[in-house]
DNA sequence: AGTGGGACCTGTCCGC
DNA sequence: TGCGGACAGGTCCCAC
């Protein structure tokens, strides 16, 4: 469940069990995910407490107290669930939970809860895209995770105007622009797609057009900009989107799914108001692009 | 320098 | 029912 969306409902999920909780202990059960675990993973979380959990694009950062940040990256496939010890049982009674299969758990954190509960935090992930490390809170900013990371859709930065500094003189198609995670961080196949609609603009149109010849921002890349945080914003407040049974940290779902105007609607009418077109998929960079032939221009 | 294409994994779905 | 192929929300690496 990986786009920032989802990244950010999932931080929503899991902070208010992992934030202020003593790490009683870790079950690491494999040596890697996409890239080997760090040195002394468990070592290094065991008997800390994490301060914070934040996100930068599509990674959730735990602040661990001692100076290290847990990173954490979803992949394409890597979840979590939270299970809380029931208050009126034995410490360590957990309601058992069937909805993943136990076999890619492959990291278990045990907690101890500012309130004294007991709980479970649970990284479920089928193909192993996804990775955690473990660097200082100094190297952070200049780390290779995070070094060429682009702007934050939902921060201040993301305008007509960034955006056009970003794309002057560029051939590259809009949707390979925009899925560059060096330009802006965040985005990926479904917002891409959904952002481009919603703004009239062809997902093969080269991203230097959206700028004038002096470098100023087009109407079509402010309005891109505006849309591209109100996709953002719209998705999170649906809880993210939930595809294959993807549940969020508390077992629900989340529906922004419902709200798709292209993404996985090859064949269907066109939502836009007055349209007559049928949403096409094509691939570019090897990936998917849904988008309408007819006002998508 | 900047791009497209393949690779990395497992699971699921669809057509034969 | 079984099997092969296509496809999946990401990103790194490597030829052009």
């Amino acid at each position: 469940m990986p786009e920032l969306p989802e990244v950010e409902t999932v931080r929503t999920g899991l902070a208010p069990t992992f934030e202020g909780a003593l790490i009683t202990a870790v079950d690491q059960n494999r040596a890697d995910l996409r890239f080997p675990f760090p040195e002394n993973f468990v070592g290094r979380l065991a008997g800390r407490k994490v301060t914070a959990l934040s996100r930068r694009s599509k990674y959730l950062l735990a602040d661990i107290d001692g100076g290290d940040v847990l990173v954490m990256h979803l992949g394409m496939s890597g979840s979590f669930r939270v299970q809380h010890a029931a208050a009126e049982t034995l410490p360590g009674n957990f309601a058992l939970d069937r909805s993943k299969d136990p076999k890619h758990d492959h990291v278990v954190f045990h907690l101890q809860t500012p309130d004294g509960g007991a709980a479970r935090i649970i990284y479920n992930d089928p193909r192993r895209f996804g990775f955690m490390d473990l660097i200082g809170r100094a190297q952070l900013a200049e780390h290779a995770y995070f070094r060429e990371l682009g702007l934050e859709p939902l921060g201040n930065d993301l305008s007509g105007e960034t955006l056009a500094r970003l794309f002057r003189d560029r051939k590259t198609p809009l949707k390979a622009a925009l899925l560059n995670q060096k330009l802006v961080a965040g985005l990926g196949n479904i917002y891409v797609c959904e952002a481009l609609w919603r703004t009239g603009l062809s997902p093969m149109r080269a991203a230097g057009t959206l700028v004038t010849p002096t470098g100023k921002p087009t109407r079509k890349a402010s309005d891109l900009a505006d849309n591209i945080r109100a996709t953002l914003q719209d998705a999170i407040k649906a809880g993210g989107s939930s595809l294959r049974d993807h549940t969020q940290a508390d077992g629900s779902l989340g529906y922004f799914q419902h709200s798709f105007a292209v993404y996985d609607r090859e064949g269907h009418a066109c939502r836009t108001e007055g349209c007559a077109g049928t949403i096409s998929r094509v691939v570019q960079s090897n990936r998917s692009t849904f988008y309408c032939s007819l006002c998508q221009r």
